[in-house]
DNA sequence: CTGCATCCAACGGGATACTG
DNA sequence: CAGTATCCCGTTGGATGCAG
């Protein structure tokens, strides 16, 4: 997605409420970045309940390759939303863990999912009307 | 998703593969389907104020294509997030709102903000730190 | 076990010209 | 005004194979 909307033109000349939509829009597009990715959020909502192995994490996440695994892996690193613990055996051993900042939002979380099982069927409801009958 | 060959548009009909992670995922992962498109929050953003019209969320939404706009709206208004209000005038207007469903959906985002606002700067920080050590 | 590298197909999304 | 239709390219993500 890599949005940081620093890739927009500045213009500088933002009056009214043009900035006014895009300064509210903006840190919300930000956590959107960083927990939209395809994969994001299974692998926080896994994490959550405590450490983590990459190999737990292939199988817990149904479908995803491991190539995205890594890759996500280390953007949510990046983001210091997880910990990454190296254990110098043979074989490796490598622990993920949800630091305290992903805690939280974790629990922030939790009200959009409380909003989407509330929603869930009208959601569905109006896909299959608006296929019927614009179809 | 898109059906016919090389380089038909992508139609947006939403509904990707589902996301089966744990159960305890799904629901988010199905909000955040819904939501996080590059430009569907601007978007709910710019309409929770009340009626836009198209060209309104044009000049709105910096950096926004036709194409895009037309897209996104048309899968908002398919999940039902979006109403679509035709005025048969000469010329044309439309006007766009968000449904109750959205409303709500609008505040609880709110909470997201918070989030986003009390550590976008850890983010930024941990961000740095990541790559000047690994890089 | 963990994870990087490569190849490749599919999709997202910009620019623009055209229409009711 | 409010879209629709094309063309086109950069990115995402799946499949594999190799390596520490």
């Amino acid at each position: 997605m890599s949005r940081s909307h620093t890739d927009v033109p500045v213009e500088a000349n933002g009056t009214s409420e043009i900035r006014d939509v895009i300064e509210e829009a903006c840190p919300l597009a930000e956590v959107i970045d960083h927990v939209a990715g395809k994969w994001s959020v299974g692998i926080l909502v896994a994490a959550a309940r405590g450490p983590v192995r990459f190999t737990e994490l292939e199988r817990a996440i149904n479908g995803i390759s491991r190539r995205m695994l890594t890759l996500t892996l280390r953007k949510l690193e990046r983001d210091g939303l997880l910990h990454r613990t190296v254990y110098p055996t043979v074989p490796p051993k490598v622990e993920y863990t949800l630091t305290d900042m992903a805690k939280e939002l974790h629990e922030t979380l939790r009200s959009l999912t409380d909003w989407a099982e509330r929603h869930r069927t009208d959601i569905t409801v109006a896909q299959n009307r608006y296929d019927t009958t614009k179809r």
